[in-house]
DNA sequence: ATTCAAGTGTTGATTTTTCAGCACGTCCGT
DNA sequence: ACGGACGTGCTGAAAAATCAACACTTGAAT
C-alpha cells in the first residue's frame, strides 16, 4: 500500500533541499547538505536524480539550475498525507494540534484569524 | 543545519511502519512493506535498527516486538517540523490549508468545533 | 591573449545496503 | 515423543549508493 521509497539517503536529502529552495544550483545544494561531500559527488547525485526523473535541469546562463519535477502543490500534499497517515493515524485534528505546538506562542492575531477562517470555510463546504 | 538522515531506504520504510503501528512483530513489518523481501532480510534490517538505537526489542512470549525508541509525541513533532520547513517554508497557515484540503469534504461539525477551539486556545496563549 | 575560477561529463573504486541461506531452538498438535 | 510451523542468530554474497579523481570547457578579468 505505502509506496516503496525510491530515494536513497543522500538523494532524499538533496530533494528536500530542492523543495525547500525551489530552483537551485549544484553549489547551493552542496552548501545546504549536512556533512557535504565534494562538489563532484553532489553533481553525481544530481545527475542520478535527473535520470530518475525527480529533478529537471535547465540552463541558467553558464550553469544549470535544478528544480523538482513534481509541482510544489502536489509535493506538499503528498508529504503532508504521508506524515498524517504515519504519525497521526489520519487525524487532521491531531496534526493541527502539533502544528500549533510547534508554532508555540508565535501565533499572531492575523494568522489566527486566517486559520480560523480557513477552517470555517472547510466546515461550511463539508456539509 | 538540517541533520543528515541516518536511515537508509529500507530502514526508513520500516521505521514508518513501526511508527504507524506502534508495537510490531517482524512478520507485521514484512506484511506492510512494499515489494517485501524475505523474512530473513526483514529481520536483518530490524537488527540493524536496534543496533542504531532506533528500535527497541522486547519479548512478547515466544517472539519479539519492536517499538520506536523515540516517544511518539516527539516523533510526531519532529516529522511535522520537517515537512513544515521543507514544504511550507514554516507557514503554519499553509500547512493547515493543505491538511484541510486532504481531509476534503470530510470535516465533521464536531471536528471543526474542536479545531477551532484549539486555535483560539493557541491565540489566547500567544498574546 | 592568457590566466584563473567555476562549471561540466565521465569513469571507477570504496563503502554501505540489501538480501537470502543455513543451522539451531521453541512451541504446539497429534 | 515427534514432526512441522514458526522464530532466531549468524554469516556472506550481490547490488546499490556514495564519493572522488581526472580531463575538458566556458566565462570573466587583467
Amino acid at each position: 500500500m505505502s509506496p516503496l521509497p525510491t530515494l536513497s539517503r543522500r538523494e532524499r536529502e538533496v530533494m528536500d533541499i530542492a523543495h525547500e529552495l525551489g530552483n537551485v544550483t549544484a553549489a547551493q545544494i552542496q552548501e545546504n547538505m549536512a556533512d557535504p561531500p565534494t562538489y563532484s559527488a553532489v553533481r553525481s547525485t544530481l545527475r542520478i536524480l535527473v535520470e530518475k526523473g525527480h529533478l529537471v535541469r535547465e540552463r541558467d546562463g553558464p550553469r544549470y539550475l535544478y528544480s523538482p519535477t513534481m509541482p510544489a502543490r502536489h509535493a506538499r500534499r503528498s508529504a503532508m498525507r504521508h506524515v498524517l497517515r504515519t504519525f497521526f493515524r489520519g487525524s487532521v485534528e491531531g496534526a493541527v494540534a502539533t502544528l500549533l505546538e510547534l508554532r508555540g506562542d508565535d501565533l499572531s492575531a492575523e494568522e489566527h484569524a486566517r486559520i480560523t477562517e480557513m477552517i470555517e470555510q472547510a466546515a461550511k463546504e463539508g456539509r
